[in-house]
DNA sequence: CTTGGAAAGTCAACAAGGCTGACGTAAAAT
DNA sequence: ATTTTACGTCAGCCTTGTTGACTTTCCAAG
C-alpha cells in the first residue's frame, strides 16, 4: 500500500515531515489557502461582472503585453473556445485590445487598454496586499521554502511555463513580433 | 499607490522578498502549483464520472467520519443546494452512507462505505504521492516555511476552520454525537 | 502556381458546478 | 404553541470548462 508513514531515515535525516498526516495537512492547507488567495479578487470581479477566468487573462496580458492568443492559451491551459468567450467580453468592454499581427495576420496580439490596466491594478493590488501581509508575517526564510515547495509541486511542463513567465520580459514580445 | 516595492527595512532586515516582483512571482507560483496539485485527482475522478466537488466531499467525510451535512457545508464553503447535488450522487452510487442522527434526528451523519473508502484511497494516494515527492525534494525546512506562508494567507475564519480539521479527531465526532 | 494541410480564431451546443429563491418537513428549542 | 434549525428538493440562472464544425490565413510541396 501507500502508507509508508513514519519511515526511518535512510540518509540519517528525520523524515517525520513525510508522514501521511503531515502530507494530508499540507493538502488541506493548499485547499484553504487557495480559497483565501482568490477571495479578494473574486469580490472585486463580481462587482465588475467578471469571473476568475477574466482575471487570469488580464493578469497574463499585463505581464506580457502583445502576447498572442495561442501563447495565452498555453499559459492558461484551457481550450481556445473557452478563452475566446472571456476575451471577447474584455474586448467588447474596452479593457483589452486585440491587434492583428503585422507579419502573421492570423495572430492577434493582446494589450490592456488604460481601463484594462486600471482593473488589473485594482485586482493585483488586493492580491498582493494579502501576499505581502503573509510574507511579512512568515519571514524571508519561510517565503523561500514556500516557493521551493510550490515549484516542486508543479509538473515539469508547468514548471517550465512558470519559469518562462517569471522573468517577466514585458514589452519584449511586442518588439519581437514586430508590433506597433 | 500600492507599489512600495523595494522599501528600506525599518527593523534592519532586508525586505527584498516583499518586492512587487517577488509577490507577483508568488501569486503565479500559487496558480501553477494549484493546477498541478489537482491534476492527478482530476484524472482519476474523470474516469469515475465525478468532479472536484465530489473529491472534496469524500476527503472531508473520510477525515471526520460521521460529520453532519451542515458541518461539511461549513468546511466546503458552498451552498447546501450545491453540496446536495454532489452528495445525492455519492449516496446513490453507494460511496457514502447518510445515517439519521440518534439524538438529533434532523441531522444526517455521513460515512464512507467500503467502496467510498476505496475511491478515497485512490485519490489521496495520488495526491499524497505528489506532495511527498515535492516535500522530499524541498526538504523539512522548506516545508515548514511552506506551511507557515499558507497559513498566513488564510483568513482568520479559514485558519480556524483549518486548525480544527488539522488535528483530525477522526471517530470522535461519531462518538460525541452518539452514532453507532 | 496551385493546392492541401496546419495554425489561429470564431460560432454553436452541451455539462459541471457554482448561485439564488421558494417551499416542505421534521425535530428541537424557547 | 410558536419559532428556529437541519435538511432535502424543485426550478432556474450564470460562469467556465468541454467537443465539434466551420472560416481565414499562411506556408510548403507538388
Amino acid at each position: 500500500m501507500a502508507g509508508n508513514s513514519t519511515a526511518a531515515a535512510p540518509g540519517g535525516e528525520s523524515l517525520l515531515f513525510l508522514t501521511d498526516e503531515q502530507l494530508r495537512n499540507g493538502i488541506e492547507a493548499m485547499f484553504f489557502a487557495y480559497r483565501a488567495f482568490t477571495a479578494d479578487p473574486d469580490m472585486i470581479l463580481a462587482a465588475h461582472d467578471y469571473g476568475r477566468a477574466h482575471h487570469r487573462a488580464i493578469h497574463f496580458i499585463n505581464r506580457q503585453p502583445g502576447l498572442t492568443v495561442s501563447a495565452l492559451l498555453a499559459l492558461l491551459g484551457v481550450t481556445k473556445q473557452s478563452l475566446n468567450r472571456v476575451l471577447r467580453a474584455l474586448v467588447e468592454d474596452g479593457l483589452v485590445e486585440a491587434r492583428v499581427g503585422r507579419q502573421d495576420k492570423r495572430a492577434r496580439h493582446l494589450y490592456l487598454t488604460p481601463a484594462g490596466q486600471a482593473l488589473e491594478r485594482e485586482l493585483s493590488d488586493a492580491q498582493r496586499a494579502r501576499m505581502r501581509a503573509a510574507y511579512r508575517a512568515a519571514g524571508p526564510q519561510a517565503v523561500a521554502g514556500f516557493r521551493q515547495v510550490l515549484e516542486a509541486i508543479m509538473d515539469t511542463d508547468l514548471r517550465q511555463t512558470y519559469q518562462s513567465v517569471k522573468g517577466a520580459p514585458a514589452r519584449s514580445l511586442s518588439e519581437r513580433e514586430g508590433q506597433a
